[in-house]
DNA sequence: TGTATACTTGAGCATTTGTTCAACTGAAGG
DNA sequence: CCTTCAGTTGAACAAATGCTCAAGTATACA
């Protein structure tokens, strides 16, 4: 019978051996690499706060300027501009510059999928 | 000092007048309505956890009990079970119970789906 | 040149989050 | 019963997060 072996109280780092391991393996062999799934977190996580998906919403919908965006969503211009090189970073979004002005937009379409996706869920 | 045309001081929300009342009036009446975007959100802060996502890559392979999950990731039984705990309160997993042993697998294949889509703008 | 506007940025801060640790529940087998 | 095992849970704590505030940049315009 398969046991779970001495594992240190220190950290219980599971190291059991009746694991299933033709299932553990199967499994890591079909799932995506440790780098991608950070990868992908990342993106989930700028997504996860709603402030972020506001704004991504909304430009979605429109090129907006910083301003706008804040009138949009309520919150303070620096707020909004804090998440918006959060966004920037992670290339979800593009900016252009227009005398005093600068507008957003959304620079991956892919982004609308998985907005579209996700909503799609929520209406259920 | 730096000051904005109406804004109180205390909170610096935007009320500028300037702002293109159009665009912003446009926009928001064809955004998801907060508690959408709230909803929307939560799912993916959820997914934006390296070890929530790769807990749900790999169920989205197979079922697995929690020692699996645990052994597959390398990290601690508590802290496996705490975050499915969370993938469970927003029923993104569900649970079967058989003997002393509990097998989790997802619960909504639309995160399959969240999954393919983030992973398609991953591989570019 | 001087002032105002549109936005950015760094520091400070309270809040949230994920993990560990230890205690606990409940099922299985003596 | 009693013990072991699989998993759950709460408390504690460090790390990360999002906001505000104040100062800074850059452009426009008088």
């Amino acid at each position: 019978m398969p046991r779970r072996t001495t594992v240190t109280r220190e950290d219980d780092i599971c190291e059991v051996e009746f694991v299933n391991k033709e299932s553990v393996n199967a499994v890591r062999g079909r799932m995506p690499d440790a780098s991608t799934i950070e990868d992908l977190a990342e993106i989930f996580k700028v997504l996860g706060d709603p402030t972020r998906l506001r704004i991504v919403s909304a430009l979605a919908v429109k090129e907006l300027c910083v301003c706008d965006v804040a009138n949009l969503l309520g919150t303070s211009i620096s707020a909004v501009s804090h998440q918006l090189r959060v966004l920037r970073n992670l290339k979800l979004v593009k900016h252009r510059k227009d005398g005093k002005m600068v507008y957003y937009s959304l620079d991956d379409e892919c982004v609308e999928t998985l907005l579209k996706e996700g909503l799609k869920h929520i209406e259920e």
